[in-house]
DNA sequence: GACGCGTGGTC
DNA sequence: TGACCAAGCGT
């Protein structure tokens, strides 16, 4: 058994004296961590944040949220991209106050169902919120673990998640999940940063292989192309000294799947990129 | 399992 | 200066 508890032992204190006071973690209240989780998928913290504090003000609790419509949640969502996380955000919380009684599941299966929720996200909500030793795995965490212990294996395929996710389960302290999980993605964000890392800061350096091996820069992998679409969009542009014209696009004008959009020739090529 | 989804920051 | 990335998820 190696024992792995030094990257916990190293990361807690750490955390503790150089965490960011960000508005969600003064309390464990699962409907502002949901909150918080849904609003950071994908989303960097000073984008998110002014989001966060509008969504609580007006909607200080789950059953108010479930009770607005879409076009209020949407309208409060202006500006954040990702239109369908607003959407499962409203949902979600119809779920909890009709199926839970406005209370938070507390466990990670049972949070899986919420519309919205992944792995991530349950995850993130057991451990932070209900203390339930689940580890979280987002980018920063591909990126802290395969550079801490050199791994090499694509992120993004299939073997690589298991990998990664055995990894973090097995270094999750089981005494402070949410603080270890939170740790990890500090670390991440503020100090194991894809380019330019502050590795003079970071309580993991003596003991990361990529340090000791140079091979910062190369890690973590990615197996997966990206690809780049050039499009070709026809505009139809009325001019009218009367204004423009603008109308909604209900379901009947604009189906989820536009059977119309004959009039745009895509064409697509792919790189490589290491 | 691959793909689409949005905006903003970084180099 | 286009490519890459950011506390992912649903289909």
């Amino acid at each position: 058994m190696s024992s792995r508890s030094w990257f916990s032992r190293a990361l807690l204190p750490w955390y503790r004296e150089n965490q960011r006071p960000l508005p969600w973690r003064t309390s464990p209240d699962p409907y502002r961590i949901w909150l918080s989780e849904v609003i950071l998928q994908q989303t960097r913290v000073d984008q998110g944040t002014a989001y966060w504090h509008r969504f609580v003000e007006r909607f200080p609790s789950v059953s108010q949220l479930a009770k607005a419509s879409e076009d209020q949640v949407l309208r409060l969502w202006q500006g954040l991209g990702y239109y369908s996380r607003a959407r499962n955000l409203r949902t979600a919380a119809q779920q909890v106050v009709k199926e839970h009684g406005g209370q938070f599941p507390a466990d990670h299966s049972t949070l899986l169902k919420l519309k919205g929720v992944g792995d991530y996200t349950a995850s993130a909500i057991a451990s932070i919120c209900f203390g339930i030793p689940e580890p979280v795995v987002d980018g920063n965490v591909y990126r802290v673990l395969s550079r801490a212990f050199g791994i090499a294996t694509p992120i993004d395929s299939t073997t690589g998640r298991k990998e990664f996710r055995g990894l973090a389960a097995e270094l999750l302290s089981r005494a402070h999940p949410g603080d270890h999980n939170q740790a990890v993605m500090e670390l991440g964000a503020m100090v194991c940063t894809p380019r330019n890392p502050r590795c003079d800061e970071c309580p993991l350096a003596r003991k990361c292989i990529a340090k000791a091996e140079g091979r910062i820069a190369e890690l973590p992998v990615k197996a997966s192309k990206t690809k780049t679409r050039t499009r070709h969009f026809n505009y139809l542009l009325i001019g009218a000294k009367s204004g423009i014209y603008l109308r909604k696009r209900t379901a009947r004008t604009f189906g989820r799947g536009c059977g119309s959009c004959r009039w745009w020739r895509p064409r697509r090529r792919r790189r490589r990129h290491y």
